[in-house]
DNA sequence: AAAACGATCTACT
DNA sequence: GTAGATCGTTTTG
């Protein structure tokens, strides 16, 4: 399978634009001289104004200083004894990400299954911490630069969808006034958390 | 120093 | 569909 390097360049846009655009992109890990990617099938837009559950939101600190970076970059935040998956967006300094939700897995399943105890149901990477999990992505890749480092990178195989393979839906439990169509997602997608959980 | 919170997940029914 | 586990971070006293 053919693939690009996302350049640095992908992520400097509006944040929404880069949740849209990533549904597609293949992200890449290599580990002990073996390689996985998945397909990302589910992402989510956290902003800068407005959007209170952005981690940046209530200013920085030492555990977010890397949304604050320059785009492109990688924010890891461990939650729940797991970890989620951010690539930082538009300038550098403002506070932006996209959560990357959920991929549909494509190389390397066994050992992500090794690595969510032998999970071989849907599971396997569906969820922003199950997918964490089997990628073995962890606050070590926090500040990681998505388009040098050999570890871990996000790629383009040419792979595109039109507006009726992809769903747009508001972020459940946005508190701010209203709420905004922040997650993107392939319809008709197993990977993609059940349509009970995505709100039209 | 203690309490509260959450960008979650599992194990139920 | 939802109660409860769970733990690092932030907030509060």
């Amino acid at each position: 399978m053919p693939f690009e390097v996302l350049p640095l360049d992908f992520y400097g846009c509006s944040t929404q634009t880069v949740a849209r655009e990533l549904l597609g992109k293949l992200l890449v890990r290599t580990l002990s001289r073996r390689r996985l990617i998945g397909r990302i099938v589910e992402t989510e837009a956290y902003l800068a104004k407005g959007d209170t559950a952005c981690h940046a939101a209530r200013g920085r600190t030492k555990s977010n200083a890397a949304m604050f970076g320059p785009p492109g970059r990688a924010y890891v935040y461990p939650i729940h004894s797991r970890h989620c998956f951010n690539i930082v967006t538009e300038a550098d300094g403002v506070g932006t990400a996209v959560l990357i939700r959920a991929v549909e897995p494509i190389e390397g399943i066994d050992l992500m299954q090794e690595h969510r105890d032998r999970d071989r149901r849907l599971e396997l990477t569906r969820g922003p911490g199950r997918l964490c999990q089997a990628f073995a992505i962890d606050r070590h890749f926090d500040h990681w630069n998505l388009t040098k480092g050999r570890q871990l990178w996000l790629a383009d195989d040419g792979t595109q969808f039109d507006e009726k393979d992809a769903g747009i839906s508001t972020r459940i439990g946005v508190t701010s006034g209203r709420e905004l169509p922040l997650r993107f997602f392939l319809r008709d997608c197993p990977y993609v958390s059940g349509p009970q959980r995505l709100k039209q």
